[in-house]
DNA sequence: TGTCCTTAGGTGCAGCTTGCCTATAGGTGC
DNA sequence: GCACCTATAGGCAAGCTGCACCTAAGGACA
């Protein structure tokens, strides 16, 4: 395991993600390699798209250092396996804090997705509202 | 209004929302302002936390520099308000393109709000599988 | 041999955002 | 005078992002 960098290190998602939600990737690339047991930067790139919830495209300089970042808090570890043809591949897989840190990404994400339907529930019906207002206080039947 | 100074500046929320959440406090404040019609930073920032959807804490100057970036891309304007007693106020009303982008706000926040349950409900039925295949593996009565 | 493509894993850097701290300035209470 | 409340805002160090670039191994092709 890597040493710690970050000055959110030991935080918990809930603390630190709305810090910087890494874009989603992080709950995106923890789930894969529970998914897939485990795999590699290359490879996760390659699917990345597959297993996004955001339309917005991974970069993979991004993906790299969410890997490290990830290894830095003990998430993942991380072996490198050679093969007779081509370059060595960093293999990455999740270790049991790791699962739980996905389950807390869940739950955070499963609160924040419930807060955001509530808010846009409010945004429209307030316009809703606005709509009725403007019609009442015009008192005409039509414009 | 003032001149334009982000890069991003005419750009729609879904085109710049994911480069960039600032927190979803643009969203939120442009909800206040619809809601009350008017009001100024000050004020916002008091009732901040009744309307924000997140459990973080918006920064007074987060609040302050979104209010300039939303007067920048033209969705509020504002001008100052005299009191005889007090400092100055800078009022803030929404702009019916401010208008239009909440709503692409809400819209947003709508789709990422399906995508992230769907994500939670992925992640909740791998963990139950995973649990299973454990459980099947072992083909022991307990523990 | 040289060049180019694919796989694979990164680094460097400019530009932007964030959070904390500080500045400014009018007014009130003691 | 001094502290405190209202009100807006700037400075700055840290951190994150996206793009470009680099290294390196192997294979294809001429």
């Amino acid at each position: 395991m890597r040493s710690a960098r970050s000055p959110h290190a030991s935080e918990p998602p809930g603390a630190c993600a709305m810090r910087n939600l890494y874009r989603f990737v992080e709950p995106v690339i923890l789930y894969m390699l529970k998914c897939k047991g485990h795999s590699y930067g290359y490879d996760l790139a390659g699917e990345l798209s597959r297993y996004a919830f955001t339309g917005a495209a991974i970069e993979k300089a991004a993906l790299y250092r969410t890997l490290r970042h990830l290894e830095d808090n003990g998430f993942v570890v991380s072996g490198w396996e050679f093969h007779a043809t081509g370059p060595a591949r960093r293999i990455y897989s999740l270790t049991p804090q790791g699962e739980r840190h996905l389950e807390e990404w869940a739950a955070l994400l499963n609160d924040l997705s419930r807060s955001m339907s509530r808010f846009v529930a409010r945004v429209r019906s307030a316009h809703e509202n606005h709509k009725e207002v403007k019609a009442g206080a015009a008192a005409l039947p039509a414009r």
